[in-house]
DNA sequence: ACCTGAACACCGTTCAAGT
DNA sequence: ACCTGAACACCGTTCAAGT
């Protein structure tokens, strides 16, 4: 049984993050970081349909069930994987006087930071993002979008679809790569050219892979052009009408 | 063992699409839309953690393992279920004459489409959609981002930014609904505002519920504002904020 | 072509017991 | 406070066999 039995603990995925803290190290030294750290080596290795609690216990040299006095359920070490993903994404110490700036960093840094972890992109756009790995990343965006004038729900919705279109980006790319990307590709692009006539304006798309990269990129600048119209206070946001955000 | 060995099928998420349709129907008048439709409702009741295989075959009236005879494994359930969920989104027929406003309410369609079956969002952001009814609302797309001028790879990035910030909007508010949301809320907004110093711009979040919907409008807003400013041809869009002077 | 039936390997979670 | 050990209920998938 978990300690201090869920005081406020409310049941959705995410949820570790609310409950108290667990004690710190046990018997064998094992902490909520080494358990992250061994279940995100896992999760790189096999994919979350590969994970279980059996080998993590395993490596960690404890019996299965011991995961429990540490953890509620499996859902909580997927929190924890991706909180731990978070923290590997830079967070600048002090912000640049330039916000729109700050903000196509974060988001070129967060999509850089979620594919090297594949199976984060989809984790991270399924749950709510409570860790406080990922609350450091979040309030560095608001404090850029802040700066830049917005204020109550047109702050949070800036924000949100700064995240959202991020990780859902990562996402739907992750999500070709589980497989063989190239022949799934293949496959998708002589479907579509097969019927031709029903997806007219579909029909030639590109086959070549390593477009992700600029294809995020102009997405990106799509959302980033929209900002820098939309912000109340346009004056700090330097590129706004001069020059729109750049197609690397 | 399913029909027709996968000849070209790639094990991504999505690929029961890409293979040859298995038999019409079966002794029982088994199809795969007879199954994707209790799939729907079985994932309605239950959600993606409570649906199992044994429990489909019951309702349905055959033997568990009957299934593998029409899908090749539980993942196929879930593609087709998605794609069922995409053919509840209102097609028009024919586009209008302002390519803005199509993607505009196509934007809100597809969220409400999502938000009826709330496991939906998830599994849309995490596998490639590639059902016929998926398939359609993206040509739809396609074909009014086309009139707007946008070609080749920025066509392909429009179109997905698109996608990717609906899906992973709807897919962010359905997993705060997974549990209690209002105490989940409730919980976070008391975490944050005990932390106020770490996160000073996030502290006085609104703990209001039903603000997920003018969020999302907003953050739809603020891409199309994006999508009208880069438009190749914006002449075709009439509703672009006419203050903003395009640069190329 | 479509479905059955038995069987296999596995997995998350529980609970009482140890120290 | 932390961990063990046994046990439970369940679940996706296989394969050979039926019709």
């Amino acid at each position: 049984m978990s300690p201090k039995k869920a005081v406020s603990g409310p049941s959705i995925p995410g949820a570790v993050w609310l409950r108290p803290r667990p004690p710190r190290r046990g018997q064998h030294g094992l902490t909520r970081e080494r358990i992250a750290a061994e279940v995100v080596s896992q999760l790189d290795q096999a994919g979350p349909a590969g994970l279980n609690l059996r080998s993590i216990a395993a490596a960690l040299d404890v019996h299965p069930t011991t995961l429990y006095w540490h953890v509620s359920a499996r859902d909580d070490l997927l929190d924890l994987a991706v909180d731990a993903v978070f923290a590997e994404l830079p967070l600048p110490s002090q912000p640049s006087d330039d916000w729109l700036a700050d903000v196509r960093a974060f988001m070129h840094n967060l999509r850089a930071a979620l594919l090297t972890h594949p199976w984060s992109g989809a984790l991270a756009s399924s749950r709510p993002l409570l860790g406080p790995e990922a609350l450091a990343r979040s309030e560095f965006v608001y404090a850029a979008l802040a700066r830049a004038g917005f204020t109550g729900d047109e702050l949070a919705a800036s924000a949100a679809a700064v995240s959202n279109l991020v990780i859902g980006s990562v996402a739907t790319e992750t999500s070709w790569q589980n497989g063989d990307e190239s022949s799934a590709r293949q496959a998708v692009h002589e479907h579509l050219h097969a019927n031709a006539e029903t997806y007219p304006a579909m029909a030639d798309l590109s086959t070549e892979s390593g477009r992700w990269g600029t294809q995020f990129s102009y997405s990106a600048d799509l959302l980033l052009a929209g900002l820098a119209q939309k912000a109340p206070s346009s004056a700090s946001s330097p590129g706004t009408n001069s020059q729109t955000p750049r197609t690397t």
